[in-house]
DNA sequence: GCCAACGTTGGC
DNA sequence: GCCAACGTTGGC
């Protein structure tokens, strides 16, 4: 089993509107390195963190678990959607995405300025400088310490 | 294949 | 809103 971090603009999509939903398509990925990841190494079942982008507070709100394998994002198809790719063909999707299944709330909001602050921590791609990728593995060890943080 | 120009991401 | 970092595009 993997683990992930997961980006999203909360003003687009947060942990609440996951909550309400129970699952929801991870649609909108538009980056290679992040489709070919979704494609080759994410299974059903792997653990992940729902990250807020581009807010107040940037960082990590929740959990959620992979539920689905990679199916073609029709958004990409879709003349009048934000997402939408003209090379993206039906019968050869350029794009792929994930079921996300939520599973709770962390009881405090992990900001990026603390998980900045654990020297432990300075090897997780979200920390370091000019990071763009929307979906990074997360090592083992630091989902595991982040977890412990939520306690503290 | 190089690389300048442009667009996007995302922290601050 | 600013801007650094990065990805993509397209002329050559």
């Amino acid at each position: 089993m993997k683990f992930w971090l997961m980006k999203n603009e909360p003003e687009d999509y947060n942990i609440d509107d996951l909550k309400r939903d129970k699952t929801e398509p991870w649609d909108g990925i538009r980056n290679y390195q992040v489709r070919n990841m979704i494609r080759d190494d994410m299974k059903i079942g792997d653990q992940a963190f729902f990250y807020h982008s581009n807010c107040e507070i940037p960082g990590i709100y929740g959990l959620m678990t992979i539920n689905s394998k990679p199916y073609p994002d029709h958004t990409a198809f879709d003349k009048k959607a934000k997402y939408y790719d003209i090379k993206s063909k039906k019968e050869s999707p350029t794009w792929l995405m994930v079921d996300v299944k939520f599973k709770r709330k962390l009881k405090k909001i992990i900001t990026l300025s603390e998980l900045k602050s654990h020297k432990k921590l300075k090897d997780m791609r979200v920390v370091q400088k000019g990071n763009r990728l929307s979906i990074t593995e997360v090592q083992k060890k630091d989902w595991e310490y982040i977890l412990k943080l939520e306690e503290k």
